[in-house]
DNA sequence: CACTTGACCTGTCCGC
DNA sequence: TGCGGACAGGTCAAGT
């Protein structure tokens, strides 16, 4: 699933709808989707108070005022989704809506808040839940490795450049979807983005000139902020903290349109396999240089 | 070392 | 209708 503006979009509802709420109980249906002590838990999370929802690359926060933290990583299929105690089913969620009754058989965690349930569904069950004391939060490793967001002030072109250096020799596609070198970009953004600056996803990091940086660089940029916007995307399983769909995909170029025709030039969208993912391109707006 | 592959899981879709 | 295989938005560990 989740890339930066899925799990953006996720951050924003559970800030609006669970912040100053006091996690009455919790439920655990899978151990490795919340795999922490229960003793742990039980004194720091019960009866705590949900101060904040915050997100770094893919990963969410959900600060408590034990100071414990609650980490969250969505990986594939992960849906946050929470239900008031007074939700009824069809009212306000009439086409958008991708969940039925919760929970259901891909339910791995439930918290029970003071006026409703935050559900943890996970079909894969390659997402968890971890708690950690606030202050531990920026040295998991994950933390310390991860490269700049993209989105933040501190992002620059020079600074994209800087991080690609790391995979010189590699294909731009990898460096993109590498997490160190810069956060929040999986396979739809990295497509897309791809796509936008008129780039092959096989071109070497090594051949990219700086005003092609320049290009990638206001390309994230723009995508991402749109795709927020949009509520994100959803291919699958994707949904927003009140089980809402994100309708980014209606806007995606070449993501998922393999045999129409690229928007530019007509010629037709292609799949293929590149870093180990699948993979769109137009042949015709995007072609490897070589010497 | 830099880079690629397999593993973690369930579900769906496609060809036979 | 059933069965095998490929594939699905992410990230590690282990392999080359």
């Amino acid at each position: 699933m989740p890339e930066l503006p899925e799990v953006e979009t996720v951050r924003r509802g559970l800030n609006d709808l669970i912040v100053g709420q006091e996690i009455k109980d919790i439920w655990i249906g899978w151990h490795k989707s919340f795999p922490n002590d229960l003793i742990q838990v039980k004194n720091y999370v019960i009866q705590a108070t949900i101060v904040k929802v915050r997100r770094r690359a893919k990963v969410l926060m959900i600060d408590l005022d034990t100071n414990y933290t609650l980490v969250i990583h969505l990986k594939m299929t992960g849906q946050l989704v929470y239900r008031g105690k007074n939700f009824i089913f069809g009212a306000g969620h009439p086409t958008d809506s991708l969940i039925n009754d919760l929970p259901d058989k891909s339910t791995r965690v439930t918290i029970s808040l003071d006026s409703g349930n935050l559900y943890f569904n996970d079909q894969r069950k390659f997402g968890w839940i971890k708690l950690f004391p606030t202050l531990e939060v920026p040295n998991i490793d994950f933390m310390k490795k991860v490269g700049p967001e993209p989105l933040g002030e501190e992002f620059t072109p020079k600074v994209l450049e800087a991080r690609l250096q790391k995979r010189k020799n590699s294909l731009i596609k990898a460096a993109l979807l590498d997490q160190t070198v810069l956060a929040g970009l999986g396979n739809i953004y990295v497509d897309e983005v791809l796509f936008a600056s008129k780039i092959h996803p096989e071109t070497r990091v090594r051949d990219i000139t700086y005003n092609q940086i320049k290009l990638l660089y206001k390309n994230i940029r723009n995508i991402l902020t749109l795709s927020i916007e949009k509520g994100g995307s959803t291919d699958r399983n994707y949904v927003d903290a009140e089980g809402k769909r994100g309708s980014y995909l209606n806007f995606a170029k070449v993501f998922r349109r393999e045999g129409q025709p690229c928007l530019v030039c007509g010629t037709e969208i292609i799949k293929t396999r590149v870093a180990g993912r699948g993979t769109h391109i137009c042949p015709y707006c995007q072609k490897i240089p070589h010497d």
